[in-house]
DNA sequence: CAAAGCCTTACTGCGACTGTAAGTGTTATT
DNA sequence: AATAACACTTACAGTCGCAGTAAGGCTTTG
């Protein structure tokens, strides 16, 4: 069964949305630690987020950008600010859908329905700039193509899209490859860096690998087109 | 640049979309035969559908319901129909996006701007009854996890999922694993199907290969869950 | 300019996938 | 009930692509 995680500060909404999700065979779970939402749904790792915009202590704004930065998880906006500045910020952040209250109840579950089967299968891809990792098989998408990578290379760009922008030691490198902290096969690593380097640039891709001489490696975004 | 095809009778109408999302750095394209909108806009590939409801010799709802399933093109439905059932009822069809008008641009164009992002890179996902498959590397998407399977189970799997559930030729699989019309090696294709079948069935999937004496193979869903 | 750090190419071993072969199970017809 | 046609499965061997090794070239920094 979906699990779907309701953030949402008025008690009476709360209940009504929990009990209608309930009937129509979704587990609905409130998170009310409105502060900290963010990690608290990370950690109950929903299938979907139902998010007001209208919060006591944190915006939900704040709560959105937060999740999109380091899940994948769909986030629905249900709110009853109906500005259209609103919704335009909202979907810049990331969000699936925005819909605004009153809403009726079957428009809502269609909605639902629709982002739940849009993501069904997905919970494993990474972002990149202008690609996606599929964290398992290592499927690469980019350039409105597909490849999947080896198993090394997958692991490498792995980690260093964990690091974001940040440099990446060798270390975890190795450790990314081998799980081996101690041992470091500088050589091998390299190979598989540079093997790494060329499918990229082969599949003109907008991020590179780059050296920060000393300190390890890092993605770098490319001046966009 | 991406393309947007817009299927709309009304002029007026037609002509502002269009200058608007050119303004915007889309290509766009008028489709006017409504009567088989549905193969024009197969042959004219586009990145997103833009369609009206009240059309002329044919609904809306029907080339929605064509597209979705030969394609997977994301769909818009922008129109003046504001009806809840006629919402579900595109939902339900596969649509993308339902926006009743009058819209205001800036609207319409954060839509158009999440679907064109949601749609990155899956061009090439075929869909079957709860699972992925990406035409290209084969890669299986299912029960929340992903695989990729072997060149010619994929191959396989792909001819069978585009024989919809009739049954497929053993000579159109030959062809589809071979190339070859002429000689047809029907034990290596037994062997092809069987490890198939194996792995869907490892996988947990809800759909099985099932053979029809004399006349080939076809997908059977299993009962829903 | 020299050394440290970084990069790349070529080569070999290993594992995964494919087709072959052979044998078992199942359905339909006489 | 028997048989033939069709369908299925397992084991084995050849092939191909990936990983690690080795060796040599390039670039940055002091």
């Amino acid at each position: 069964m979906k699990k779907i995680a309701i953030v949402e500060d008025e008690v009476y909404m709360r209940e009504e949305l929990c009990s209608m999700l309930e009937k129509a065979g979704y587990a609905a779970l409130a998170v009310t630690a409105f502060a900290d939402a963010a990690e608290q749904l990370t950690a109950l790792a929903p299938d979907l987020v139902i998010l007001d915009l209208n919060l006591p202590e944190i915006s939900g704004f704040q709560i959105c950008r937060d999740l999109k930065q380091k899940t994948f998880l769909p986030v629905l906006i249900l709110t009853s600010r109906d500005q259209m500045t609103d919704e335009l910020q909202a979907l810049r952040l990331g969000a699936d859908e925005y819909l605004t209250k009153p809403c009726r109840k079957e428009r809502l579950l269609a909605r639902i329905a629709n982002i739940l089967k849009r993501y069904e299968g997905r919970s494993n891809l990474l972002e990149g700039q202008g690609f996606l990792l599929d964290r398992v098989t290592y499927t690469l998408y980019t350039n409105n193509t597909s490849t999947v990578l080896p198993r090394n290379q997958g692991k490498l760009l792995e980690a260093l899209l964990a690091g974001a922008d940040k440099p990446v030691t060798a270390k975890q490198l190795c450790k990314a490859l081998w799980d081996t902290t101690e041992f470091i096969d500088g050589n091998a690593l390299q190979v598989n860096l540079s093997r790494l380097k060329k499918t990229m640039t082969n599949l003109g891709m907008r991020q590179k690998v780059v050296a920060v001489r000393g300190s390890g490696y890092r993605l770098e975004t490319e001046d966009a087109p």
